[in-house]
RNA sequence: GUGGCUGUGGUGAAGUGGUUAACACGACGGAUUGUGGCUCCGUUACGCAUGGGUUCGAUCCCCAUCAGUCACCCCA
């Protein structure tokens, strides 16, 4: 119970993570592909609050799924209301699309979605307590294309990021007409077997039968082995919806494997689900998960309306990426470094750094009493093109030293002319 | 919420129940006074996660806590 002052303050809370500058160039980059992507498949960016009424949670996702009932950052404002972190965002996204009535004639609305979610569970490779999300939502059309489409765009995505060896994977898991009828066979086949399931199966599969399905042990994969499978009676509609949406991919030449055991913890799925999976990860193995939502913007409030999406875990795409060696490496550097000789250049080294700011040009100067030798150090290690040298002699006589680090030339010229030059200088490097 | 493993300086990482806790990298300073990237030299641990305990004595032994890590679970 009692920690320590030092744990307290010197310690980030657990399961979450800065992200330090050596990292964030990846994020941006990432976050730049990801945007990019959206721009192509016409989809635009909502923000929603990181918290939201608890009530929109248990209502939206479902309040005997595990998210909400023991993974929620839950709490009381001062105002007496119940308020949650958001564990992911899809129901927050539906809430502001019918509370701002974006369901309009132009349909389908195309949203995405990129920033912190929050749950309360034990850290592990790929797992975190906040963690991000970027995701797309799709409102307002039924047709198995639109399935297609996010469907190809999370593949693009996957692609523009270099991201080999992903595996899609997707099933049906029918709608509120069928999936009653087959929860039903699927229990009445598990009843007879229950002695041969894990401890937990036993407990859930009174609860909800199709997490049985799912199970990693061995012993309930030997039972659920031939037990009914969901795309063998879906109802007529779901299964020409299904068989749509795979025959839509194949001509896309987009591989997928149907996993008829693949089932969606969150309770507004329905029809096609699906997970994009990177191997190599560990146990969390998901990079992309999402599937139909049809019913929530109704359990929301809103007129029934049809809908698609996906969420993928930034976290675990820069993780795979790294295990992939396919993360850019972008660190952003100066170009050019004002070296102060003494404290008399301090006041020419300062004005001359904000010219060439002035003129975009990206620049750094020596703060501190440091000999040359070290600022020069300094200017190698930040690997900047020009160091401008300012010294007694130089103020003396009004002018400036320029040194090209990336070779061992260096001019004096009149001080006046200096940004001038140094523009020549980059811009000859830049062609 | 359950279980396994781990916890030494900015980082990587040796080490022993008992005077000054290796080494490497990094960082900082210097190698004749104003010049980098190589080289050389020097400096760099409120003392070994925190709190208890065992002991004449613990960083090394025990317990708890916290944290990290992996797996279960769950999911992105």
């Amino acid at each position: 119970m009692e920690r320590t002052g030092q744990t307290l303050l010197t310690g980030a809370p657990r399961g979450t993570r800065d992200i330090l500058p050596s990292q964030s160039g990846s994020w941006q980059w990432l976050e730049h592909q990801l945007r990019h992507t959206c721009r192509l498949y016409n989809y635009r960016e909502i923000r929603t609050p990181v918290f939201e009424h608890t009530e929109l949670f248990l209502r939206g996702i479902g309040d005997t799924t595990d998210v909400v009932s023991k993974e929620m950052y839950t709490f009381n404002d001062r105002g007496g209301r119940s308020l949650t972190l958001r564990p992911e965002n899809t129901a927050a996204v539906v809430r502001s699309v019918v509370e701002n009535r974006l369901l309009g004639d132009l349909l389908p609305v195309k949203l995405y979605y990129i920033g912190p979610m929050f749950r309360y569970d034990r850290p592990q490779a790929g797992r975190f307590r906040q963690f991000h999300q970027f995701g797309v939502e799709a409102l307002g059309v039924d047709e198995p294309a639109i399935d297609a489409e996010v469907l190809l765009m999370a593949a693009s995505l996957l692609d523009r990021l270099q991201l080999s060896g992903v595996m899609l994977a997707i099933n049906t898991i029918g709608c509120g007409l069928c999936r009653p009828g087959y929860r039903r066979s699927l229990t009445c086949y598990l009843d007879g077997c229950v002695d041969r399931l894990c401890g937990d199966c036993r407990r859930r599969y009174r609860t909800n039968p199709l997490r049985v399905l799912d199970c990693k042990r061995e012993e309930c994969h030997m039972v659920t082995r031939s037990a009914p499978a969901i795309t063998e009676q879906v109802c007529t509609q779901c299964r020409e919806h299904f068989t749509a949406v795979l025959e839509l991919l194949a001509a896309s030449n987009q591989a997928y494997t149907v996993d008829s055991r693949l089932v969606r913890g969150l309770d507004y799925y329905n029809r096609t689900t699906f997970e994009f999976k990177f191997d190599r990860l560990g146990a969390q193995s998901t990079l992309i998960g999402g599937g139909r939502d049809d019913g929530l913007v109704a359990e929301l409030g809103g007129q029934p309306t049809p809908a698609v999406g996906f969420a993928a875990g930034i976290e675990r795409l820069l993780l795979a990426m790294e295990i992939n060696h396919c993360l850019p490496t972008v660190a952003e550097r100066p170009e050019v470094l004002v070296l102060p000789i003494g404290r008399a250049a301090k006041t020419t080294a300062l004005t001359l750094a904000e010219e060439l700011r002035g003129r975009g040009v990206a620049c750094d100067l020596v703060f501190g009493e440091r000999s040359l030798r070290s600022q020069l150090r300094l200017a190698d290690r930040l690997g900047v093109y020009v160091a401008v040298l300012i010294g007694d002699q130089e103020l003396a006589a009004g002018r400036v030293v320029l040194k090209d680090m990336t070779g061992k030339e260096q001019i004096t010229l009149p001080a006046a002319e200096c940004a001038d030059k140094i523009e020549q200088i980059l811009a000859k490097r830049s062609v």
